[in-house]
DNA sequence: AAAGAATAGATTGACATATATCAATCATCC
DNA sequence: GGATGATTGATATATGTCAATCTATTCTTT
């Protein structure tokens, strides 16, 4: 059989994958959101598949840690996962959120630097490692997944680049505004969505106390802008967080 | 003549180079802080160096503006330029200077985002542009040059991902202290140095108002911790300005 | 299985502190 | 000698801290 370099659906991954008890190959290398393994020939990608293994993750635990180094990148395939920078006093900030599928890329591809974020589980999370080694080697031998790569990196850049915008030039309520869209529009995508985040880890996403979190979220509450019951949120009038969130 | 791919000295590249009238070789492309071209070959080194264009901006021109798409990578020669993001109510964040050497590559390299900054001259600045389409040939045609271009957005995020944090989890003093570390020892790496910089733009790097700039800058001073006569700033205990970065 | 105790998280309020704003004065440079 | 930027002071506002209450969930006991 030959294997001929073309792009693949995620039908033809299922049925065609050798490797795929866990259904492994689409969810972790089919159609993560950069896409970063989607152009992949076929070869290159049974041989990615089979040198991966899976793990899997309670809720709470960690599965990278920030200030350490190691030589895989984690492919997540279920679950949800937030990226964290461990600052001082216990002051964490949450960078990312991720949902079901994602790539985290580790220094030690590029020049052996070392992890600045812890990443840990929120829910269960299942998902792949894979040699740092292997991803050079692609990287190497396919000029289309070295863009992929590349790209990668840029989508990570830019969304640090509007984070870090984000954070240091708007009041609070444009950053809780911030917050709730990004939720809403960027990770779960529906609108009464189901956050499985406490009230201090919603406010590390938007730097501020929990209390002061709490507070903004009650204010949105009372302008009929949100509603808001426990654990779930809905975005009543959109426009208007748009709106909180461009002016600051 | 056979052209052997190789790494050149700087002396090297003085002597051989076909086209530098304006001594831009060495400057621009053997020797900028990423080293993004020093692993090139001879023969795409010149091919680069034939295809660039040389341009002269005056203290306070403005070299790449926000919002904009651009097919070029700008290669920094000489000269002090800013990078930085203009937000809300005129409200401006420095995110990085640029002294003599440095690279701003362009979103349109990968796939035609938006610049989110701007980059603007401090001083008088040389800088060459080069087409974006060269710069993807040689990535496709060289791995090395692949690998360093990978490393160049990898440092930019690594930078961006500590601005991020001590922008966001540190308290002004620490960020004043960020501030002035950061031009010792990254910028002019020299100790009492010459901030080209008003005070509003100091602010600017630091993420808050002119005036708290200013009397942190003299707490310091009263403190024994800086010298600072007009435009010149001297750093007299450096271990206390660190103490007093990591402790936020 | 139901009731109650214990724990952790969410909310609220009072207050302290960090930071921004506005206005005035001072220094510096063409 | 204006004009621009730097500094200082007085004050307002944004945000954090601490403590108290409330709520929900888990755990224990019956």
């Amino acid at each position: 059989m030959v294997f001929v370099k073309e792009n693949f659906t995620e039908q033809q991954l299922d049925k065609q994958c050798l490797f795929c008890k866990d259904d492994c190959c689409v969810s972790c290398f089919g159609r993560d959101g950069g896409l970063l393994f989607r152009k992949l020939s076929r070869p290159d990608l049974d041989q990615l598949v089979s040198s991966k293994y899976s793990v899997r993750f309670k809720p709470g635990e960690t599965i990278l840690k920030q200030n350490t180094i190691s030589s895989n990148i984690v492919c997540f395939r279920k679950g949800i996962a937030k990226v964290y920078v461990e600052g001082i006093n216990d002051k964490n900030l949450i960078l990312k959120v991720i949902k079901d599928t994602g790539i985290i890329t580790s220094g030690i591809l590029i020049n052996n630097s070392i992890r600045p974020y812890t990443v840990s589980a929120v829910t269960e999370v299942e998902c792949c490692f894979i040699s740092s080694d292997k991803i050079m080697e692609l990287f190497s031998a396919d000029r289309q997944f070295a863009i992929s790569l590349i790209e990668h990196y840029h989508d990570m850049s830019n969304h640090m680049f509007n984070t870090l915008v984000n954070l240091t030039v708007k009041y609070m309520p444009g950053r809780v505004a911030d917050t709730i869209l990004y939720l809403k529009n960027d990770i779960f995508r529906e609108n009464p969505f189901m956050v499985p985040f406490s009230r201090q880890e919603l406010a590390e996403m938007s730097a501020m106390t929990k209390e002061s979190f709490v507070r903004i979220l009650k204010e949105f509450k009372t302008s009929k802008l949100i509603k808001s019951d426990g654990k779930y949120i809905e975005i009543l009038d959109e426009e208007a967080l748009i709106e909180i969130s461009i002016n600051g």
